[in-house]
RNA sequence: GGGAGCUUAGCUCAGUUGGGAGAGCAUCUGCCUUACAAGCAGGGGGUCAUAGGUUCGAGCCCUAUAGCUCCCACCA
């Protein structure tokens, strides 16, 4: 045995190895190189805060196998590695941190101090996520590794803020925003998530001022906010109120006079058809008032908690000022009733907790402008969304865009380049800090304190990282990219910023494909989440599965766009062929002693098989290629699955192993020589779904001087394609699948040789026996294989079975059981009597006859004499075994 | 309120220009055949959610219905 290949597959031996070989010898690595196309992989930067999970793991896989068949396709493929600060997310883990370890809020330490802290918790746990990517045989380019918060991502989220803004497109404007009271910051549109709970309705009386007996009855969900009220509004059409208008009504135990007013905005059939206007804690009454020049009377503190508007409820929480001030309105008989009802509330993504609509002096983006050219890209199919479904999704969210709340009231990320004179109060936004204030000289100036929205620098990735704003090579070349992988939940936070944020600066798309998946659950169908606990970790996966057979399983079985299950038994399916393929290959290592020979002397020799499995591969190339072409991952990776194992493993091995064990000198290399090339060409076709694995068999492999991964990918030769043979040999499989069937249900022991008689049907069938007989010696343990005119020369005691025309006979002796071999050929019968009728009712109908296409009619036509040949055959049989 | 996806074998899912229903797992039968028992060979199992329609022909296209899942939405 020539070959060292360990006899047993254990990924753990060489997936780290093999991984540390490709980063020393520069594998991943892009060069800006004239000579070569550009293929650009947009990787979606996870969280410092993150840990590695089921949903990286197939968004990365899903890059890693468009990179890697890319590459080997000879692009100069670039996907450029990163990770995102994660304003929010990673500020909580430091105030936790040092809550937990110092006792302190961030305010006790100052800005400067709860940043050193944040960086040195980047430092600290920011690569965790790195190290686990690399696990999974990610071929990223770590050279070009960044980071949203460097120097060069700084730089541009600087840059393009001072442009939006002079270009007017950025503004800063006290309007209400969404408030989180435990974060403590505000939150853009999506960032709220919508939640239905069980609320009430709160129908409560408001007396006129000027008659206190007659009171206006007001429905609400939020009796806390009455403090707050500044009006009451009705529809002008509405004949109930109409004459009201104008009138003034008391609030409830607050004492303030407020106007009825006129306003299209109340649904005249809804609840009492009348609305408390609140401009200060609901966005719909913040428009209102602001059409009638209504004050803003906010109730409430930036916790949450009430203020001295409340009057005696100042000091207590939102939750607990309702309880208490429904009592008191129920107490002084203000009440009149209330009703369940199951309300819509927005919470903050990130603690759920219940947001609080707020007025507050923020900074916008003005959307409606940047929307059109995004919309309009996507409709010139600049930019495609794969699967298409979300195209709608995509235009029906920028259709009704508004504007984007983008200041954060957090430390952690990129400042706002906004500063403020303490002294005239002018306002400059600039690049760098002014020394002094443009108005009026004054040096007393200080930056905003805010900071920007995390996705407002994501939407910079995919040129920020390329240098942007600087012309540089790398942009030049690599920009625009040409796809982008993302999971659905995040085209609204980031698919579509980036798109816009590219428009706007160069007027294209920053990629042309976005290629979108859904999400990873658990075995039951649920979210993997960490409040349920039912997360699996992908690094135990890798552990015990190798990351091969982790990546194949994600690839597998899924569809674009839809959601999959994390599935076990499916899991071990691919490492099993991960191990299948791992024994061919030894198999095919083991009987390559000596010297190989040369390709032109191999296809001289060419046997049918080796032909007929050098098409197969040909074609497998191409289909497989197809599907990659379409984003069809999973399809492609099971057309490599089942040549692989059903093509390669179960039929030309076992066909070729006479050829290998026999002497015969050309005839053994020639197979040596087609089991290697079509080899190379199953690792090649493998290796972007199974990288570790390809890349370490590979290295077994004779004359293989470079990596797999710098191998080109197969090509479709119209040259390998043969199929005279393919057909002779799927004869063959036939055949032998014919006689293994009739061995099985006739219990006949596979230790036990057997004759076979074959009747063929006509020249051809005559030739692929003749040519084929010493298949059936190996593939269907047959001891010698007889060619005869007719029945005649054939004994009684035989099971028999027909395939196209051809009838083949088993002399089984003693073995044979009558009965059994009647009930075989009963049901050969009544399977043939089906397809009789499907054929026959298509033939005899005649609109089928001249409407369908020629080809498919003859198709139909040769099967009926097919099927009727057999089953003249099978008939004439029956009767024989009743006499 | 608007929109999307799903419904195919016992389970999990593929099935992309409409032309004889597939895989993995499970199950049954027989095999330690010198690459592989993480294997080999053979078998069983599906009116493709329901009802209509288009078509010579529908799992696939159209309409409606039901159930499940998800997204969007400033409905008191």
């Amino acid at each position: 045995m020539s070959t060292n290949i360990p006899s047993r597959y254990n990924p753990k031996e060489f997936e780290d190895k093999i991984y540390k070989i490709w980063l020393d010898e520069n594998c991943f690595r892009a060069e800006i190189n004239k000579d070569k196309k550009p293929f650009t992989i947009v990787m979606p930067p996870p969280n410092i805060t993150g840990q590695l999970h089921m949903g990286h793991a197939l968004d990365q896989t899903l890059q890693d196998v468009l990179i890697r068949w890319k590459r080997m396709m000879g692009y100069e493929a670039l996907w450029l590695p990163g990770s995102d600060h994660a304003s929010i997310a990673t500020e909580v883990k430091v105030v936790e941190r040092l809550k937990k370890e110092e006792g302190k809020s961030k305010e006790d330490i100052g800005r400067e101090e709860f940043l050193n802290r944040a960086w040195k918790w980047k430092e600290e746990f920011g690569g965790r996520i790195v190290e686990q990517v690399k696990k999974l045989g990610n071929s990223c380019d770590w050279s070009r590794e960044r980071f949203t918060m460097d120097e060069g991502c700084n730089e541009a989220v600087t840059e393009f803020f001072i442009r939006l803004y002079e270009k007017g497109l950025i503004y800063k404007g006290k309007r209400i925003i969404n408030w989180c009271p435990d974060c403590h910051t505000t939150l853009s549109d999506i960032e709220v998530e919508h939640e239905d709970t069980a609320g009430k309705y709160y129908y409560v009386k408001y007396p006129f001022a000027d008659n206190k007996d007659e009171y206006f009855i007001i429905a609400t969900t939020r009796p806390e906010t009455i403090f707050g009220d500044v009006a009451i509004a009705a529809h002008p059409d509405d004949e109930r109120y109409k004459h009201l208008i104008g009138r003034k009504v008391i609030v409830p135990l607050v004492g303030r006079e407020i106007p009825i007013i006129a306003d299209e905005y109340p649904d005249m059939e809804k609840g009492t058809g009348a609305l408390k206007i609140t401009p200060a804690h609901d966005p719909n009454d913040f428009e209102i008032g602001l059409r009638h020049n209504l004050e803003q009377i906010s109730c409430m503190n930036e916790d949450g908690t009430m203020n001295e508007v409340a009057g005696k409820f100042e000091g207590m929480n939102r939750f607990e000022c309702r309880e208490a001030f429904v009592k008191d309105l129920e107490d002084n008989g203000y009440m009149i009733k209330t009703e369940n009802t199951d309300h819509n509330v927005g919470t903050c993504y990130r603690c759920h907790n219940i947001i609080e609509p707020r007025i507050s002096d923020q900074w916008f983006v003005n959307m409606k402008p940047l929307a059109g050219p995004a919309l309009k890209v996507v409709a010139d199919k600049e930019m495609q969304l794969v699967p298409d479904r979300f195209t709608k999704i995509y235009n029906h969210w920028l259709e009704n865009i508004r504007d984007w709340c983008i200041s954060r009231q957090l430390w952690w990320g990129h400042r706002i380049p906004a500063y403020y004179c303490q002294d005239c109060n002018e306002m400059m936004v600039q690049k760098d800090d002014p020394p002094k204030c443009n108005k009026c000289g004054s040096t007393n100036i200080i930056q905003d304190e805010d900071v920007l929205d995390t996705w407002f620098s994501s939407g910079l990735w995919p040129f920020s990282t390329l240098g942007w704003p600087h012309e540089t090579e790398d942009l030049k070349y690599f920009y625009p990219t040409d796809v982008l992988v993302t999971g659905y939940d995040i085209i609204f936070f980031w698919v579509i910023r980036m798109v816009f944020s590219a428009l706007e600066i160069t007027g294209e798309s920053p990629f042309k494909y976005t290629f979108i998946h859904g999400l990873v659950r658990d075995a039951e169908g649920r979210k993997m989440s960490k409040s349920l606990g039912n997360g699996i970790d992908p690094l135990d996966v890798i552990d015990n599965y190798g990351a091969d057979a982790l990546r194949f399983m994600l690839m597998t079985g899924i569809s674009p766009g839809n959601d999959t299950r994390f599935n076990y038994d499916r899991l071990e399916a691919s490492r099993n062929f991960a191990n299948k393929l791992w024994n061919a290959s030894r198999f095919v290592l083991m009987n390559l002693d000596g010297e190989l020979t040369d390709k032109e002397t191999a296809k001289k020799n060419y046997k049918a098989e080796d032909k007929w499995i050098i098409s197969r591969a040909n074609k497998a190339a191409k289909e497989a290629t197809e599907y990659l072409e379409k984003f069809e991952l999973g399809m492609a990776a099971q057309r490599v699955y089942d040549f692989i194992w059903n093509e390669y493993c179960d039929w030309y091995i076992e066909i070729v192993k006479p050829r290998l064990y026999g002497a015969d000198g050309d005839d053994k290399d020639t197979a040596k020589f087609v089991l290697i090339k079509i080899l190379k060409d199953m690792l090649k076709l493998l290796h972007p779904f199974m990288p570790f694995i390809t890349e370490e068999i590979w290295s077994y492999l004779p004359d293989t001087i470079s990596r797999l991964i710098r191998a080109n990918w197969p090509k479709y030769m119209e040259e390998e394609i043969f199929e005279e043979a393919e057909e002779n040999i799927e004869f063959i499989m036939e055949a032998v699948r014919s006689i293994r069937n009739i061995r099985a249900e006739m219990n006949v022991l596979p230790s036990r040789k057997a004759r076979a008689i074959f009747i063929p049907s006509d020249t051809e069938a005559r030739t692929f026996i003749e040519s084929g007989a010493k298949y059936f010696s190996t593939l269907a343990n047959i001891s010698e294989v007889k060619i005869v005119n007719n029945k005649n020369e054939i004994g009684e005691d035989t099971a028999s079975s027909v395939i196209d025309g051809t009838e083949i006979y088993l002399p089984l002796a003693d073995l044979i059981d009558y009965e059994k071999e009647i009930e075989r050929l009963e049901k050969e019968k009544a399977r043939l009597e089906g397809e009789l009728k499907r054929v026959n009712g298509k033939l005899s109908n005649e609109r089928f006859m001249s409407k369908a296409p020629e080809n498919v009619v003859n198709e139909e036509k040769e099967k009926l004499q097919k099927y009727q040949l057999m089953m003249e055959k099978v008939i004439e049989r029956l009767e024989q075994m009743q006499k």
